[in-house]
RNA sequence: GGUCCCUUCGUCUAUCGGUUAGGACACAUGGUUUUCAUCCAUGAAAGAGGGGUUCGAUUCCCCUAGGGACCGCCA
């Protein structure tokens, strides 16, 4: 059975890295009828959070990432971790070292000087004696031999053990490492494929030492290259808009966010749109590329745009009211209502759920500044939207024909295009010059409002 | 600096040695349109460089150049 997994440290928030790491795992074992598990890495005490955790699995779900089963807790397993350093320091796969941090540091300074790659010397690897002093475990990396990681997406990569050094597994004070505390867990919960970003390549080298050295069955591996910021270096956490929380705020679609982050490193033939199924339906592990890629803030917001025109009435509506909940002003009742009901009109401009927002904004919050700066609204101009609003106050209720009629009417009596009339009273009907078409303010307005702001400003 | 990885339009990518090197975003032009958009059509735009192998290389190999990752008692 094919089990995957995600594991982030909770550090900070979601990244859009991280999350393209998570969707790989989930799309695959869904695509295979596996398993797919989060284990939140929690062993740096200092730096890991709660509410980072809350954060991470809760844009998880956001993007429609579902893991199986509970979170599993790092931290849960240190004694096994614990355990297992010490099952290698009886094999004598592992040795204790005695080296201090400044002695290691002093260590470093020197080879660094020199030009030459730091490892640790293994100077504590031949001590017999137990000494009375602090300790780390590290384990005995074997010398002169080369270890061949078989990348699923990088291919065969040859490592020569001399460039590894023998890597701490069990720390001073006794907690484990990542390197130990990861090898160990992907063990317990049986991961059959590590899909992870590219910069864990090292990583897997040690762990697949480990692996043998413990006789364990090696997991697959498969690093994905990673994600660039537009200045081609590793996308960190503290770059602008790099977390899914920073799309989110600014109104992405979860679904568009997903598509997006899919097609970046992975393709299939020719095809650009992938909804949530068929996401899992053709998944595979065989088109990841091979070189990083830069993210790309225009098509994301080009998609999106796709799927806010896509989406259906009620999944959309769905989506902006989560969206104005957090992070807009909230609207009353009757506005939202408003909007709900005339969401395929307001939504044509949208790139992003904030754009349906501001597009909307003539319905809650009546902007006159720019009417009363306009020069639409002149001498020659109020002719016209005079004859016009006492021909709207001659309907009744709102009818698409009747306002064509009357609109027909004044064009005719004063003899003049459409532009004339309809910009200046799109601007007093909206205060704007980007609104919809005169017919569907009107309609979304009412003809009451409609009626209520020509007569302010004629 | 050491080890390892990567390199097709500006960007994301397709290409299983033979293609007018395809698609998408962005860009430009034109058309539709009751503003602005949408939409439609068209266009410009790429194999880092140099050597091999081959009848034939974007594709396979080597070198160079450029870019990146890792090099913590972080994960």
């Amino acid at each position: 059975m094919v089990i995957t997994r995600f594991a982030p440290s909770p550090t900070g928030k979601l990244h859009i890295g991280g999350a393209r790491t998570a969707l790989f795992n989930f799309l695959y074992s869904k695509n295979q009828n596996g398993k797919f598990l989060l284990r939140i890495e929690d062993t740096d005490k200092k730096r890991s959070e709660k509410k980072f955790e809350n954060q991470i699995i809760s844009s998880l779900r956001w993007l429609g990432i579902n893991f199986d089963g509970q979170e599993i807790y790092q931290s849960k397993n240190i004694d096994e971790h614990i355990n297992i350093a010490k099952e290698l320091l009886k094999r004598k796969k592992a040795y204790k070292c005695y080296c201090t941090p400044e002695e290691l540091e002093l260590e470093r300074n020197e080879t660094k000087k020199k030009g030459i790659n730091y490892i640790y010397s293994g100077k504590c690897r031949n001590i017999k004696d137990e000494k009375n002093l602090p300790f780390v475990i590290r384990l005995k990396v074997e010398k002169n031999k080369k270890i061949t990681l078989y990348d699923g997406v990088q291919g065969d990569v040859e490592i020569e053990t001399n460039t590894i050094e023998d890597f701490i597994l069990l720390r001073s004070d006794g907690s484990p490492t990542y390197n130990l505390s990861a090898s160990v867990d992907d063990k317990l919960i049986k991961v059959s494929h590590v899909i992870r970003g590219d910069d864990h390549k090292i990583n897997a080298v040690k762990q697949i030492i480990l692996f043998r050295f413990m006789d364990w069955k090696v997991p697959k591996y498969f690093h994905i290259p990673l994600i660039h910021s537009e200045s081609g270096k590793k996308l960190s956490k503290r770059e602008n808009a790099s977390t899914t929380d920073d799309y989110k705020k600014i109104g992405i679609l979860p679904i568009a966010l997903r598509n997006y982050l899919l097609r970046l490193g992975w393709s299939y033939k020719d095809k650009e749109i992938f909804n949530n199924e068929e996401s899992i339906k053709f998944f595979n592990l065989k088109n990841i590329g091979k070189s990083p890629s830069k993210l790309d803030f225009e098509r994301i917001k080009s998609l999106n745009e796709y799927y806010i025109k896509s989406l259906n009435e009620k999944e959309l509506i769905e989506n902006f009211l989560l969206y104005v909940n957090e992070f807009k002003q909230s609207l009353k009742i009757d506005t939202i209502e408003k909007i709900s009901k005339n969401i395929n009109i307001l939504k044509n401009k949208a790139k992003t759920l904030s754009d349906i927002y501001d597009n909307s904004s003539f319905i809650f919050k009546y902007d006159e500044s720019l009417i009363l700066k306009s020069n639409l609204i002149n001498t020659k101009n109020k002719v016209y939207l005079i004859d016009f609003l006492n021909e709207l106050s001659k309907i009744n209720d709102y009818c698409d024909t009747k306002i064509t009629e009357v609109s027909e009417l004044v064009l005719k009596k004063n003899n003049i295009k459409f532009k004339d009339l309809g910009q200046p009273l799109r601007m007093i009907l909206t205060g704007s010059l980007k609104a919809p078409s005169i017919k569907d303010i009107i309609k979304i307005l009412g003809l009451n409002e409609t009626i209520l702001r020509l007569k302010r400003h004629i």
